[in-house]
RNA sequence: GCGUCAGUGGUGGAACGGUAGACACGCUACCUUGAGGGGGUAGUGCCCUAGUGGUGUGGAGGUUCAAAUCCUCUCUGACGCACCA
């Protein structure tokens, strides 16, 4: 019979869900396994994106078992979000209904691709069981202050109609829709990740070696701590006066305290709350502050790109070590959101102040050493700077401090460019923030025995405005506290809250789902994840928001795991013909056409073949050809079988081609444990495979072809595991995938070593030796065969490696 | 500008510092088939005077008996960050 992968296929993905083949033990008392791949947004149909990333997971949960381990292999969806929302304004469909219909239709699709998910502990997070619980750690955060709420400038995108996080601005546009994004004042719900800057930063040190390089680099440049000084300036007894009083001094935050004795100006960023007095009091010449809030309308990104601009403000503050007056300016290029939103500049050394001063021809007092050419922003003794005159400047940085400290001028402090986590959405299809605002107590959280807070279901989506806000009968209520009239608040929180905590809740028994949001001894056992597959566009956003939710509802008391992801390996994006697959383009595959064509497996195999995983993968319709032949020459195969077990072979009865047949089969072996455990390069085990098939075909003993087939289904299994379990069903009642194998080294025990012969560090010959051929006999035979290359010279030089070459240096004698 | 990663045949990609190009795709020739498909055999980095020849892993140096691999400089590309004081 030939090869019909729509009737394996059927056949084994029934008899596995028949046999619950994939649920984890209840008992937390075997080695454990905990596999993830990101769980999917149930937009509505799998792209090949998802194939690659649950053919990766599936191979490692599948080897995993294999070797005796309790293994956790969950699937779920991600299913709040704007895309469902928009598919409601656009077909009139209620959201949910949407994702749930979505959800059915891709979770067949995800069966059909034979993948080994637990079918218990499937859910979606906009299931209400999970949004209680969700809620419930909300409300415990706000409790102890890591959550609160503020009015602040935030980023808006008009398009989407809600607010985003500083991580969902990607170059100066929305993450999702690429709108540009816009500066609005409103209040919002705020996470303190800052709190946990430190901490977010030190454990990356744990994730070295475990996460790509790459992504640790990301997360550490993006929560850019940076350690300085941080001291007042005082306001000359004029520029107090001009402020009505109101204003004695302000903070500025310099990583240069060593160019301190430099300082020629100080400046404002144009929402500082000076600049700000001085616009609202008309303290300033009209065009002058037409021009600063012309510059306070602008995006951060928008600055970044303008020139340079400022304006004198009028006032002076005291330089405290010299007691100069310095003038105070405003700027464009210092930022509200950072360091206070005022520095102080030091023209000689910094290029942002130097190409200030040069344009307002303000002074330029050089304090460091070095160089010709300011600014000179590089090492170098102090010089012109009081008792510091003459130090180091790495020096005079730490004696500065301490200086400002004795006499409580300032203080060493951090900075950090991370910014709080707004988690405050102003849509609909999102878990909604359990909290009340009344007249009488302010902001109430919900009681926790009235969770979840469910969302009405009987809403109107227009795609104008936020249709909690025109829901009267849930948007009014009781206040939790007094229970006087209250209004329900109606954001929603980020789609991100959701993914922070979901590998929680997979290690959560579904028994305990009604009455536990995570169990601890549970998650204990089961975290941290194994193995981390997924997507680098998630770098930042995802991969920063969970490690910070896992030490957050650690120091809650839900678990005791610090980190979430152990292992962490980044795929590549599928492309085709070097570009994104994506429906706009039009340069997509549909999985479902593949599966139906070649048979989940060619699907599976071509993927975790045609590149290493961590790569880009570009399609290759042929190539998926050559996959599909790969399967049915395995197939074919069968035939060649003559024993249902591991048959013990006796080497020397064997020919050659046997031989090497055994060598390859073995090779193939030996590489698995690596290939899962350390380079996660399925291509070359697969291809050892391949090559492994190539050999037993040129020889015909049928003891070697059981050994050799034995060997490969359970190798390949992980992989194609439905054609491999059924020949390893037909062939071996699958004892073979049950085994965990042994290497047979004297398979790899040679008659005669091959050794190559370089003579000057050029191959030029090969020479066949015993095995027991002593280094004297390899490198008389060496110097025989090479006899042609080395007349007229004579030896300088020999070399031999074990089992592989001799090396011969020599020079014209 | 800063950071990270990567540059190997026509293509995807292999190579503990030890025979560069495994495996696969494509291509060429031949065999099988009525054709197509499928299968099989052989070949396939480049150059030449065709050899047990030369050369070859973006480029230039260096370390080494030996370098795609390690070091220095440089070029190119991808991604990320980007006035963070």
């Amino acid at each position: 019979m030939s090869y019909n992968p729509s009737e394996i296929e059927a056949k084994w993905q029934n008899k596995w869900d028949d046999e619950k083949a994939f649920e984890p033990d209840d008992a937390l008392t075997r080695k454990k396994k905990y596999i993830l791949s990101m769980f999917p947004f149930p937009s509505g149909r799998l792209h090949m994106g998802h194939v690659r990333n649950y053919a990766i997971g599936d191979a490692f949960a599948r080897y995993y078992r294999k070797q005796n381990f309790n293994v956790l292999h969950p699937i779920g969806w991600d299913a709040f979000g704007m895309p469902a929302e928009n598919a409601a304004i656009k077909h009139g469909r209620h959201p949910k209904d949407w994702t749930y219909s979505n959800i059915d239709y891709m979770r067949k699709e995800l069966n059909a691709l034979g993948l080994s998910f637990s079918k218990t502990r499937e859910f979606a997070t906009c299931d209400e069981l999970y949004t209680k619980w969700e809620q419930e750690f909300i409300i415990k955060m706000f409790e102890e202050k890591l959550l609160y709420r503020e009015s602040t400038t935030v980023n808006w995108c008009e398009d989407c109609h809600t607010v985003l996080a500083n991580e969902q601005v990607e170059e100066g546009c929305c993450w999702r829709c690429d709108n540009e994004v816009q500066l609005k004042e409103m209040p919002g719900y705020y996470l303190d990740i800052i709190k946990y800057a430190d901490e977010l930063l030190d454990d990356l040190k744990l994730l070295e070696g475990k996460w790509p390089n790459q992504v640790i680099t990301m997360q550490s440049n993006w929560i850019g701590k940076s350690q300085g000084l941080e001291f007042d300036f005082e306001l000359s007894e004029a520029s107090k006066a001009k402020l009505g009083g109101n204003f004695d001094k302000y903070t500025v935050f310099t990583t240069r305290p060593d160019t301190i004795y430099g300082v020629t100006y100080s400046a404002l960023a144009a929402e500082h709350p000076i600049t700000k007095y001085l616009l609202e009091h008309g303290q300033l010449d009209e065009d002058v502050a037409q021009k600063i809030t012309h510059i306070a309308n602008m995006t951060e990104r928008e600055r970044a790109q303008a020139d340079k601009e400022g304006y004198a403000l009028g006032l002076t503050v005291i330089h405290p070590l010299t007691n100069e007056e310095i003038p105070v300016w405003t700027a464009n290029f210092v930022l509200a959101s950072y360091g206070g939103g005022a520095v102080m500049a030091v023209p000689a050394h910094d290029e942002r102040d130097f190409e200030f001063a040069s344009k307002y021809e303000l002074p330029i007092k050089r304090v460091i050493s070095g160089g010709e050419e300011l600014p000179y922003t590089l090492e170098g003794e102090l010089i012109d700077s009081a008792a510091f005159t003459g130090l180091g400047n790495y020096q005079a940085k730490a004696k500065i401090i301490a200086m400002f400290e004795e006499t409580g001028f300032g203080k060493g402090t951090t900075n950090f460019k991370l910014r709080n986590w707004g988690v405050s959405r102003q849509r609909y299809w999102g878990a909604p923030i359990p909290f009340v605002h009344c007249k009488s107590c302010g902001l109430v959280p919900e009681k926790i025995e009235n969770l979840p807070i469910a969302l009405p279901e009987d809403v109107e989506i227009t795609g104008e405005g936020n249709p909690l806000e025109n829901h009267p009968t849930w948007k009014n209520c009781a206040c939790p506290k007094c229970g006087e009239d209250a209004i329900r608040e109606t954001d929603t929180l980020d789609t991100f809250v959701q993914s922070s905590w979901y590998q929680f809740r997979y290690a959560t028994n579904p028994k305990k789902w009604e009455t536990t949001g995570i169990d601890k001894e549970e998650a204990n056992y089961w975290l941290g994840v194994d193995q981390y597959i997924g997507g680098i566009e998630h770098a930042i956003l995802h991969l920063l928001y969970a490690r910070f939710f896992t030490k957050v509802l650690r120091d809650l008391g839900y678990h005791d795991i610090d980190e979430p992801f152990e292992n962490l390996l980044t795929q590549g994006m599928v492309l085709m013909d070097g570009a994104k697959m994506s429906k706009s383009k039009g340069n997509t595959v549909d999985p479902d056409a593949l599966v139906e064509k070649y048979g989940a497996d060619t699907a599976r195999l071509f993927t975790l073949f045609a590149a290493p995983p961590a790569k880009e993968l570009e399609w290759n319709d042929s190539a998926v050809e050559g996959a599909f032949r790969f399967i049915k020459k395995l197939y074919d195969r069968k035939d060649k079988v003559t024993q249902n077990t591991l048959p013990d072979i006796d080497q020397g009865s064997l020919g050659k081609e046997s031989k090497l047949a055994r060598v390859k089969v073995y090779e193939a072996l030996q590489k698995s444990s690596d290939v899962y455990e350390k380079t996660f390069a399925f291509n070359t085990l697969i291809a050892a495979c391949m090559e492994a098939l190539n050999a037993l075909d040129k020889q015909d003993d049928g003891a070697v072809w059981s050994e050799g087939m034995y060997i490969m289904l359970n190798l390949l299994e992980p992989i194609i595991p439905h054609v491999a379990t059924e020949l390893s069903e037909v062939l071996f009642e699958r004892k073979n995938l049950q085994a965990v194998l042994e290497v047979k080294e004297e398979v790899f025990v040679q008659e005669s070593v091959l050794y190559v012969v370089m003579i000057g560090g050029k191959k030029r010959t090969e020479i066949e030796m015993s095995p027991s051929a002593t280094q004297d006999e390899i490198l008389a035979a060496a110097k025989e065969a090479g006899a042609k290359w080395l007349e007229g010279m004579s030896i300088v030089k020999e070399i031999v490696v074990p089992n592989k070459l001799v090396n011969l240096a020599v020079k014209p004698s």
